[in-house]
DNA sequence: CACAATTAAATTGTGCACAACTAAATAACG
DNA sequence: CGTTATTTAGTTGTGCACAATTTAATTGTG
């Protein structure tokens, strides 16, 4: 039963504190509970809120263009806007050019919104207590790993 | 309808790109297709892997010491834990000393599970295309974030 | 001891992510 | 032109996260 550095290194891995996913998905959860506070007087949850940011930044787009900047699909997209419509914020119309397409635009509730949610950066960014360089910094290093694991799985 | 530079700066930090839990969210769901494929074999989801981590760990625990080491209630692991059970990887028992408490241990096929898990992590890892020490520095990085975060929900 | 407060799991309900599939429209090609 | 392939949304089903509530057991207190 003697190990090999190689199997000692291996078990020590498995250790959830060694995982690097672990941390991340913390992270990721953590972050979705300050949103959830932060947005709750906008009515919005958070992926709402980012259906929300790409539609003020790019003005009315088909699904799959939203999709597109969110990496989401259709079986996550189509209810989500259903309720975004629901609430006031978005309207969905067929394109008339190509009936396949469903262009989604901010109603004019939906562009109110807008103001209030400017602030929001801001108070996820001081819930970080990190400053606006180090935020860029691990920004970017994630966006690097997201592009590493993203070929990966293309791979695997 | 001239803009200071500070009305300036949050409407800079609108922008999909500049904030960081989209990359932190694309981040976590980059990682979540990884580990789908790589845990494919195993007949694990990534949740059912990190609950069998933490059995592998720590040996039997009550469903609340599981949610304490994942930050997931028992709404999340009362089900999942079924499903493991299910699959023969673990049994539950209400624990005689405390009839509220009931106790996760894994069985004999769990056990044998553990063997064929000790690759995902040097699969994961290889996937990130990071080196272990690049790894351990995000990794370190995203822990102080979420200690932030949390603290800073206590308070929101 | 009796009764209120607390604790542990489970349940219910909402919303998201994703795979697999369907329906309808358009594009491509012989 | 007509048939096939592709594209776009939507639907269905599974699993997870989390809030709110429920049930049962235990603990604390007068």
């Amino acid at each position: 039963m003697s190990a090999t550095s190689a199997e000692a290194s291996a078990e020590d891995f498995l250790r959830l504190d060694q995982q690097i996913c672990f941390s991340l998905n913390a992270a990721s959860r953590a972050f979705n509970g300050v949103y959830r506070v932060v947005l709750k007087d906008l009515g919005l949850t958070y992926p709402q809120y980012l259906v929300m940011l790409v539609l003020w930044e790019h003005g009315p787009l088909p699904v799959k263009k939203v999709g597109e900047h969110l990496r989401l699909d259709s079986g996550t997209l189509s209810p989500l806007l259903k309720r975004l419509e629901t609430a006031g914020l978005v309207r969905r119309e067929r394109s008339a050019r190509d009936e396949r397409s469903v262009e989604v635009r901010v109603t004019e509730e939906g562009v109110a919104l807008r103001e209030r949610a400017v602030q929001v950066p801001r108070r996820i960014v001081a819930a970080t207590s990190f400053d606006v360089e180090e935020i860029r910094a691990l920004r970017s290093r994630l966006d690097e790993l997201t592009s590493a694991l993203d070929s990966a799985a293309l791979e695997g």
